[in-house]
DNA sequence: CAGATATTGTCTTGCGCAGGACAATTTACA
DNA sequence: TGTAAATTGTCCTGCGCAAGACAATATCTG
């Protein structure tokens, strides 16, 4: 099945009366183009409803205005942000914006190349965990391949990206914790395929340290950043005969399944056990009672990040590191720890 | 920024000391092409890291193994089961899937052509609302653009369509409610430039007619299949002195809208008040009490959508119109009407 | 081994556009 | 009005690949 045929270049430069040469100035901003000349062409082309052919503008600029999202299946809410804020980015301009979900990252990372290059992108924004994965971060490398990295925590130079300090932002939480009294706090643990997972361990250890709080390893839980490893987790530590008093779950689709276990022990989520998230996902505001978290800035990472890749692109000035602001959201699914008033 | 050169057609049949044609022929699954042959080739594209490049097959051919997915931001949850559907189809194939969120699917519906030819695609999936939206359908069909409908309900000869029966579907949802009890049956409609928003109250009201029972009007809300306006409408539903036993949300994020609005409001879901939902998508199992709704195929959807829209760009045979099945889930939001035992 | 068939190669064109080199024409300015 | 500067046009090449026409070999069959 064909599409009616599109109007070439040809056909406005007729329909304008004036020489193919010039309809190209035009549309490529050339100097030297009078706005008589300017307008005629324009109007010609909004007649024959004409849009340059970007497949042959990205064969003669050996490019094609492809950029490639690439993402290892973590919330759904996560990855719609990271969408919207891409795709706001490249509103208005000509690059368009290719999904590419991958089971896991890992696995592909040493085909990297063959991967991009076989949709033929132009650049690529790096996730967590492909943004940490080594492999790939090299095979890019080496081949001078454009990308940017989303919320990596390793390999400081291995390329641009946009960050967060997830340890700082751990800490914080941790802090916020124990001022409400908790002091057997539970951790549920994201993938460990993640570096982030470790960076916000690393946060939470250092802010109990700094109160000379020991941390229970029994109560370090592994998840997995899904709803149904939260759950099982929470169920875990919940039944267990030395309770936490709080559960700082690495993000809120764990925290919404640590609220879900408790909910079905019968537990009162804040009165009985309190439960804090991370990343300040829609769920975070969906679930009963609503999660106190922190908020990570992902679609301004994602818009920031494409914006820095359009920029490497074109050879225009850039960034190479920037730090996006986090912020404690308090909710109602932490409170003060059970038996103090 | 440049990424390093790629190889060529010319370069593999140079490495593999043999002409171009016949390259071309390997790749192109040419007959006459001797095992022999063909296994030099791909030895020789293997070690020089070649893929065909996809433009200038593109240039050729007349299209861009571009895929358009529309749709207009309704629930994370929902684009997401889209996206993992159409992807899932893609997986191995040339096309590839750009993403094309769009604030108002009616705001551009007049240059839509605009917008699929200044991207190049080959065809387009659309969503609901866009799926139902007579000027898109008119403007792609005129234009012999190829396009596949997903879930749409009314012009049933507008184009390929993919579709579940939402009357059936909220019919059995509500026999269900009345079969628990419930006579006072509010509605949180959808957002009502969704047709199928229609359509489910349809199959609301012929469930109802069938057991003789009236409809209060006043108890049916209007929302917007987002969870704050389903919180809205349910918490003005939960405030009437003559407050419904139960409430039909015409989606799972409404619902869960609906199941905040009764715990911040202090009433028990399911004992108090039976909360139902439509769609099964991701939030029915991430709130308490679970959802109970209407399971829809979205993902499956999005993929035989995808298969449709691939086949017609191939010429290959397809089905004009395909229904999926849909399921009724309890789970634990519904319970029957309060003062039975 | 001759003729038929299968395979591989040569040559060419064109997809739609960008952009270099340079000539022709128009416009601006003194 | 004359000259310089700005604008528009002509001509051409090439991006990487597909595919038609047809010639040159290679392989098979009886």
């Amino acid at each position: 099945m064909q599409a009616s045929r599109r109007a070439t270049i040809i056909d406005v430069a007729r329909e304008a009366g004036v020489s193919i040469k010039t309809v190209s100035r035009v549309f490529n901003d050339a100097p030297n183009v009078s706005a008589k000349m300017r307008q005629r062409v324009q109007e010609a082309a909004n007649s024959l409803h004409y849009h340059p052919n970007i497949v042959a503008q990205g064969l003669v600029g050996r490019r094609s205005y492809l950029l490639g999202l690439f993402y290892e299946n973590p919330s759904p809410n996560y990855v719609v942000e990271l969408q919207r804020g891409a795709v706001e980015r490249l509103q208005g301009e000509r690059y368009r914006l290719i999904v590419l979900p991958v089971e896991k990252a890992s696995a592909i990372a040493d085909n990297i190349l063959a991967y991009v290059r076989s949709a033929a992108l132009d650049g690529i924004v790096l996730t967590p965990p492909a943004s940490d994965n080594p492999v790939i971060l090299e095979r890019l490398s080496e081949a001078g391949f454009p990308f940017v990295r989303v919320a990596p925590t390793t390999a400081p130079d291995a390329g641009p990206r946009h960050v967060t300090d997830d340890a700082a932002a751990a800490r914080e939480m941790t802090e916020y914790l124990i001022a409400l009294g908790h002091r057997r706090i539970a951790v549920i643990k994201g993938d460990p395929s993640h570096p982030s997972t470790e960076a916000r361990m690393r946060g939470f250890r250092e802010a109990m340290a700094a109160r000379d709080i020991e941390v229970a390893e029994a109560l370090v839980e592994q998840g997995m950043f899904q709803f149904d490893s939260g759950q099982r987790a929470a169920q875990r530590l919940l039944e267990r005969p030395d309770r936490p008093t709080a559960i700082f779950a690495q993000n809120d689709d764990m925290a919404a399944g640590a609220i879900m276990a408790a909910h079905d022990l019968g537990l009162k989520v804040s009165e009985d056990i309190s439960v804090a998230g991370f990343d300040d996902s829609a769920i975070a505001r969906m679930v009963w009672p609503r999660i106190t978290t922190i908020h990570q800035p992902v679609f301004d990472m994602a818009r920031a990040a494409t914006d820095t890749l359009v920029a490497m692109l074109e050879d225009a000035p850039h960034e190479d590191a920037v730090e996006h602001p986090f912020s404690l959201v308090t909710r109602q699914s932490t409170g003060p720890v059970p038996g103090t008033s």
